[in-house]
DNA sequence: ACAAAAATGTTAAAATTTTAACGTTAAACA
DNA sequence: TGTTTAACGTTAAAATTTTAACATTTTTGT
């Protein structure tokens, strides 16, 4: 099954935005026994206009059928094959406190196919300590794990002063992708990704939004 | 201190989105000492353009120096002041699980200006135990907190399908803003405010980013 | 078999966002 | 005191993103 040329050649990050949402929108109307969706439906249930959910969705391989729709099982596999989330993809997370404990013992992202392979920490006291299935490594373990098992992202959550430094050991150790967790902005070379998750700027965001009725 | 009309009318959310950011970089630059930052600085660290920082910075009430860039603490009050976190915002928590004890242990939210008054939780189980400075509270508490406290902002750290009752019993408690960590998309009234911070469709992103070389 | 209707995929227009260009201001210094 | 220059604020162009319009397809029903 060789991708269409076209459709995978690039998708605009804006697109790439919203593809997860209509992922977990498929998974759920499929879980919940809906076979088909309309784009109106998505649209409506997403915030988003029919048309841009059309747009959307014409960057990934699959086709919907007139009159009925998208099938909500075969959206859920383009949009994971599209993702690159239809296989395990393996994790490390640096930075076992509070907020990398309750990531590490979230299994959601397991059954995601985000499969973490080592929870590392540069703090002594912290190090062998057991979180869920993890016994949390030093972080001279870290470069090593990266290569024998292949892993492809690292999560960060350790303090902001200490992320770059950690996405540099990360990076150097064959990391391609970083989701960070703190407010820092990291660097890294062009060919690496990084995706922010930062709670404090959402939080931010929505007092402008409260702010101003 | 009456605003400037024109600067205070409304900023594009494409702004309002980086605006935290530029907080962020203001606050860490005065705390190491750095006094004036310039607009190619600003953009060299964020990842933009000189240009569209100062064209966002051009929403804000407040005047760069020729010659010398930004004030950092000028830059950090007029941000904190534009994103209406120059105050205290009382938030409250619901869902005291691991992610939600996380957050509610997190002091640096309360630093930042948003006070958490109240964690709730509808599982008995949870409901009397001790998280941090909390003890969590039980669902029927909730309105009154919210009334009593003039709460302005829910955080909702619920399992997803709870995520809309949820968002409503906040909503009609009289909360204005959401934060949303569920997959969840939630419907609220236009006068209400939602921003979600959502871990697994940053890690989807991610994926898309890694997969494609 | 044919007509009607519902929903797609696509084209093109509208709106927004980003970037470049440049005139203006104020600091530094001869 | 005047000149130079770094960096702002603003205008306008370029690029991207969103929305609307519509021709096409496929099902349903007569
Ligand atoms: N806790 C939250 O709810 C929350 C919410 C939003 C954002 N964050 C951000 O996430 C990050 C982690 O937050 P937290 O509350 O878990 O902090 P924390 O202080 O509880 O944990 C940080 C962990 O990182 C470890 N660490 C420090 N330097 C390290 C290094 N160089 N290499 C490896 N490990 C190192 C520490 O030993 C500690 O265990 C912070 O940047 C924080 O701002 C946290
Ligand atoms: N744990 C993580 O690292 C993580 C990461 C990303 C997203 N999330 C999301 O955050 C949410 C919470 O995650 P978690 O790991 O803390 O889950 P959890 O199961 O540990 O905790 C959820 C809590 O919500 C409570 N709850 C359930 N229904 C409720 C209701 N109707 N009213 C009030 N409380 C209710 C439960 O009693 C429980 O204590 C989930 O939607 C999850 O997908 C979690």
């Amino acid at each position: 099954m060789e991708p269409d040329a076209i459709t995978s050649l690039k998708i605009p990050g804006s697109v790439v935005r919203r593809l997860p949402r209509y992922l977990t929108q498929a998974q759920h109307l499929r879980q919940e026994g809906v076979e088909w969706v309309s784009s109106l439906s998505l649209a409506e249930t997403l915030g988003l206009t029919s048309s841009t959910v059309r747009q959307d969705l014409s960057h990934i391989d699959f086709q919907g059928v007139s009159k009925r729709g998208y099938s909500t099982a075969g959206l859920e596999g383009a949009l994971a094959r599209t993702l690159g989330v239809d296989h395990d993809i393996t994790c490390v997370l640096v930075g076992a406190g509070n907020l990398g404990r309750a990531l590490a013992l979230h299994d959601e992202f397991g059954r995601q196919g985000f499969k973490i392979v080592g929870v590392f920490d540069s703090a002594p006291a912290v190090v062998g300590k057991k979180v869920g299935r993890f016994t949390v490594q030093g972080m001279t373990e870290l470069a090593g794990v990266v290569r024998e098992q292949k892993v492809e992202i690292g999560i960060i959550s350790v303090p902001h002063e200490a992320a770059q430094p950690v996405a540099d050991q990360l990076i150097t150790a064959g990391v391609r992708g970083l989701l960070n967790l703190t407010t820092a902005h990291l660097l890294v070379p062009a060919e690496a990704s990084v995706v922010d998750a930062r709670v404090l700027a959402s939080l931010r965001e929505l007092a402008y939004g409260v702010k101003r009725r």
